[in-house]
DNA sequence: CAATAATTCAATTGATTGATTGAATAAAAG
DNA sequence: CTTTTATTCAATCAATCAATTGAATTATTG
């Protein structure tokens, strides 16, 4: 090998290596929704404070995060979206090869094949011509961080009493935090039985950030 | 961690922890090209044949390649487009915002600046035109397994003889394995030398193959 | 100075394990 | 039955080293 590619595939490794750990994994998870501080992610992840950051140091290292201070308080975000889209390269990859995750993802999620979703493009499409009710199945402070253009919030636990008092005859699209969260599917089986015409965003918030759609904050 | 998140995140981990070794990267650079048998790839990356195998089974583990038989030999490939767009992304990542890789790239490859790139889209609308002529920088059997259509190959080898030969009034694009691969490189200053337009594509073949561009079979 | 937030340190546990090689084995071809 | 090709096995060397926790330390705020 070339000293070269010998040394870039070392620092390529380097990144490899930090995604190697489903806690990491996990972290990222909840960094790709927004910024979040030490103590709440350790809350989160349910490791300690100090494992918690021994973490987040390894990914600063692989230059997945950054931190930001702010007071007593150290907020670590992704550093970029090219983070989330290597995350979802990675998934995509396992999904599609690795006969486990499939087995996975059809034992928890049954709904899989039956909810078949739309994709971001056609709902752009059908957003312009007013015609879809785009729900945002994620906790209020995620909503706020970012959300898709015109979407309403219901947090998850506030779903069964809120959709009492949806009054629409559009058709409904709800989407949450991402391919494995299951808030969406919750939300559309829920719709459902109400009698509305529901379906989930085949990605979730992250995904459609970072593939350059347009966010709105508020 | 739910049940379902930890298990997911398991099999994303082996699949990262699978891409965390050099060697193991260096084997998916080769195999992103074309498809190879254990000992010609042993002789590639410069390790024995065992060594080879057993790092080759931990990529099949990962569902990264596949093995097909012919007779006494085994012939790997990647499993499908999207692994060279993962090995891409985590590239791309690395690159962005890892200093010590920006640093080795512009240690060893001075022009990159200089010799600005051509996009696979750009190349793509100026070929409908035909304005340019495109060059295969690569091996002969690499150009056999797949190329850009209407490419010339030129084996690296015999560039500087074959360069003698050109004659055109079109400009000149030239491409190679990747990225990080130089020969493209060397083309191009090599043809400038000689009085042509020359111009590098911005990544290899293996880039242009998974972003679903044309390929050309001879 | 006290309280809060996070990092760093030292130590433990637990695990591995990861790369590598030579030798044995298996599988196919001639 | 021999040769070729690759896998698998057993063993070695080399590390690590990775995750985790409690305690000490640093930094900031009030």
């Amino acid at each position: 090998m070339s000293p070269l590619k010998q040394l870039l595939n070392e620092q390529l490794s380097l990144v490899a290596q930090s995604l190697a750990s489903p806690q990491r994994l996990e972290i990222l998870e909840y960094l790709s929704q927004t910024e979040r501080s030490v103590d709440e992610l350790s809350q989160l992840v349910g490791l300690n404070v100090a494992n918690t950051s021994r973490h987040l140091q390894v990914l600063k290292q692989a230059a997945l995060v950054i931190v930001r201070r702010e007071g007593k308080k150290r907020f670590y975000k992704l550093t970029g979206n090219d983070v989330t889209n290597l995350i979802t390269s990675l998934r995509k990859t396992a999904e599609i090869h690795l006969a486990e995750v499939e087995r996975l993802m059809h034992s928890y999620i049954s709904y899989k094949d039956d909810l078949e979703a739309i994709s971001a493009q056609e709902l752009l499409d059908r957003s312009k011509n007013d015609e879809v009710m785009v729900l945002d199945i994620r906790p209020e402070k995620e909503f706020h961080a970012g959300h898709l253009p015109n979407a309403i919030n219901v947090p998850p636990n506030e779903l069964l009493q809120r959709i009492s008092y949806i009054e629409s005859d559009k058709d409904i699209v709800a989407y949450c935090r991402g391919p494995y969260c299951l808030f969406s599917y919750n939300a559309v089986e829920a719709l459902r039985e109400k009698g509305f015409k529901a379906q989930r965003l085949e990605d979730g918030f992250p995904e459609w950030k970072a593939a350059g759609y347009p966010v709105q904050h508020t």
